[in-house]
RNA sequence: CGCGGGGUGGAGCAGUUCGGUAGCUCGUCGGGCUCAUAACCCGAAGGUCGCAGGUUCGAAUCCUGCCCCCGCAACCA
């Protein structure tokens, strides 16, 4: 029998720098689709890799003085071992540096050129030169470069461009017949109504500004710009020829199944990439699921506020399987998630210590105290037995259903309460007093057998979820994994199967000290534990810290004046920077300072405020600020302005 | 009025499509049990579902207005 094939891909990740766990969710992720999928018989091919190309890696590898080869293959085999480390089963790691990728592409690029869907223009626009980016008059605020506020002016930039508006009705077609492309919906209405609806613009897909990317064969001034290097590579990962001798591999799996993506790049998977395919006469992907984002205590990991948590780090102190458990199982299907050394710790002590690894430990002491671990179903059935043996030959159903919907955690939910009812069933049949009376030996065999299989069954399932444990407990009762479609019944370990006498211990309870302690021997430079209980970070970031003690001649190098506020405005998309013109004696000058909420330009003008006047320059969201306006700060963040207590003149000193 | 997401017992979440007794896990408290990883089982307390109006016999759910948090988003000199 042909197995039915099932296309998986993940986003490549950029290879800029090592990921975060919230960057590793989305492997694991798929990687428990794609389990899932093998298990229930399809032919699955699940696809990752890196996209290595672009601007930034150019300046990083230089920053790093090495070549951006050099870089790309350093950082891409750091990823690639994190996925490793995850387990995770794909079957081809993609990198947009190989050869014959880059050959592909070139070739898209010349065919799509060729029928006139990429066309050579200019770019036209405001160009911000430290920004390296251009504007349309229409992004400019006041004129200026709304990235920075700086001056901007008229440059041309020659480009190619795909004529994107060609296919944009035949892309809302698309959706109205195909209800499950963009998963979650809510994200459909996002993209109709924000970038089809008013009209797409055609979209630059090359670059002249760096090198570091695949030539344009024909105009080898060009490098070919991100999306249709990076999207290309669903297809060109299974050789995919834009001539027409393509690979067998891509006439079986193509088009993908699904594409899991993260939140934040669906609009070019649900645009541009169904684009690029109508243009290529290829067929579409049938779903694009893109999933939310996970948040550390609530907030973006990101290195500046230094809450990165990386998988790695948290495989070393709870275990792969464990840390696959969490993100499946903590992510919400349509909002982001949240991660803290708390909350993982939590959930691994209660669900996979107590709740399972505690059932498997107790089940198979008792096949090997009572029976020196042979299994029999002795028949000696109750009605007690029933909901067990049901909620157990319904668990395979309902678990797909929720898989096919893309609700892992749902899931994990369901196979999950099966597990809490397996505990609740040894209560209801107290296998420690039948053993007690030689008379209820057979009753005794059979809830064990019971237990047995209830373990196996669910193992299983979770086996997509968790593979090293469920190999694991596969092992401690002699069995080889249940077939998917053999779920829907009950008996099947067979009669004198015999448990290993070895115990597994599946997983084992930390106390948050010893989080905290293996946390520390990760970090040795850091004094610092993972924050606990991040009850006051706020506070606790606005503590002042200062040295013990400084000398008179420390604080005269601070020249500190008054000023008198004479305009005040709000920086522009900024929610906390008030940009004023003070006058510090006869002298003039601009000061940001981030009191915008505590303070409306409005009172700002006229007060006489203390400000620190030798301070070295610095811009604020492009502002050159040329000094300091000082405040106090209380525990909560509150600030208030300081001021002379009586008027005096300004540019008066302080001393 | 930039766009988007969110506010449900102490914590993390479901429920909102299509109104009808507010649910799950964790934590807390009380009880039970001893096979097991101080675990497991039972029970209880704890919520005016961000606020204010409106529609309705009835609103967490629908409508209007507002407040707060977060992301896009660099920036608190």
């Amino acid at each position: 029998m042909q197995k039915k094939p099932y296309y998986i891909t993940t986003a490549i990740a950029y290879t800029s720098g090592k990921p975060h766990i919230g960057n590793t969710y989305e492997i694991i992720l798929t990687d428990a689709l794609a389990r899932f999928k093998r298990r229930q018989g399809y032919d699955v091919r699940f696809q990752t890799g890196t996209d290595e190309h672009g601007q930034k890696i150019e300046e990083k590898a230089a920053a790093a003085g090495v070549s951006p080869q050099q870089f790309v293959d350093d950082v891409a085999g750091q990823i690639r071992g994190i996925w490793d480390r995850m387990n995770i089963s794909y079957d081809k790691f993609i990198r947009t540096t190989d050869e014959d990728h880059v050959r592909q592409v070139q070739k898209i690029f010349r065919k799509l050129y060729a029928q006139g869907d990429i066309y050579k223009g200019t770019y036209e626009g405001m160009y911000c030169t430290p920004c390296e980016a251009f504007w349309t008059p229409s992004q400019l605020k006041d004129g200026k470069c709304p990235d920075c506020g700086r001056e901007v002016k008229p440059a041309k930039e020659e480009a190619y461009f795909f004529r994107m508006s060609k296919y944009a009705d035949r892309l809302m077609q698309y959706y109205d017949e195909h209800p499950e492309f963009i998963t979650p919906v809510s994200r459909k209405n996002e993209m109709v109504n924000n970038f089809l609806k008013p009209g797409l613009q055609d979209l630059c897909v090359s670059r002249t500004s760096f090198r570091w990317g695949i030539p344009v064969d024909f105009d080898p001034q060009h490098v070919v710009y991100v999306w249709l290097d990076a999207l290309t590579n669903y297809i060109t990962g299974l050789g995919y020829d834009a001539d027409g001798q393509s690979d067998a591999l891509f006439a079986r799996y193509w088009p993908a199944d699904a594409h899991i993506i993260g939140k934040d790049i669906i609009r070019f998977h649900t645009i541009y990439w169904p684009i690029f395919l109508m243009a290529l006469g290829l067929p579409l992907p049938k779903r694009v699921f893109g999933h939310p984002w996970l948040l550390m205590d609530g907030q973006k990991m990101s290195k500046s506020r230094g809450n990165m948590i990386y998988a790695d780090e948290l495989v070393e102190v709870f275990g792969v399987d464990a840390v696959r458990y969490f993100v499946l199982n903590d992510m919400p299907f349509d909002n982001d998630g949240n991660i803290t050394w708390e909350l993982i710790n939590d959930r691994v002590n209660a669900d996979l210590a107590n709740t399972f690894g505690n059932l498997v430990s107790r089940t198979a002491a008792m096949s090997l105290k009572y029976f020196d671990g042979r299994l029999h179903d002795r028949g000696a059935a109750e009605p007690v037995d029933e909901e067990l043996r049901a909620m157990a030959t319904g668990l395979y159903a309902k678990t797909a259903a929720k898989m096919e919907e893309f609700k892992v955690s749902d899931a994990l939910g369901e196979i999950f309460a099966f597990l809490r009812r397996c505990n609740k069933y040894i209560d209801e049949t107290a296998p420690w007093i039948l053993a007690k009376d030689e008379s209820k030996r057979d009753r005794l065999a059979t809830v064990l057998y019971n237990l047995s299989e209830s373990i196996v069954i669910a193992a299983s399932l979770l086996e997509p979820f968790l593979p090293e444990t469920a190999e694991k407990v596969f092992c401690q009762f002699n069995v080889p994994p249940r077939a998917y479609d053999r779920l829907n019944e009950f008996g099947l370990i067979a009669d004198g199967t015999v448990v290993s006498p070895t115990q597994a211990h599946l997983f084992s309870r930390q106390t948050y000290a010893e989080i905290e302690a293996k946390y520390a021997a990760l970090h040795p430079e850091t004094t610092q534990a993972p924050q606990p209980a991040p009850a006051k970070p706020r506070e606790e970031a606005h503590a002042p810290q200062y040295p013990a003690e400084i000398s008179i001649d420390d604080f005269a190098k601070v020249r500190m004046q008054i000023a008198e506020v004479v305009a005040c405005e709000r920086v522009k998309k900024s929610e906390k920077l008030l940009k004023s013109t003070v006058r510090v004696g006869n002298e003039t000058r601009t000061v940001v300072s981030g009191i915008a909420k505590f303070y409306s330009p409005e009172e700002m003008v006229g007060r006489k405020v203390v400000m620190v006047t030798n301070l070295k320059p610095a811009k604020l969201c492009g502002i050159l600020s040329e000094g300091m306006i000082l405040c106090a700060e209380d525990a909560d963040g509150n600030l208030r302005l300081l001021a002379p207590a009586g008027d005096i003149r300004s540019g008066s000193g302080i001393f």
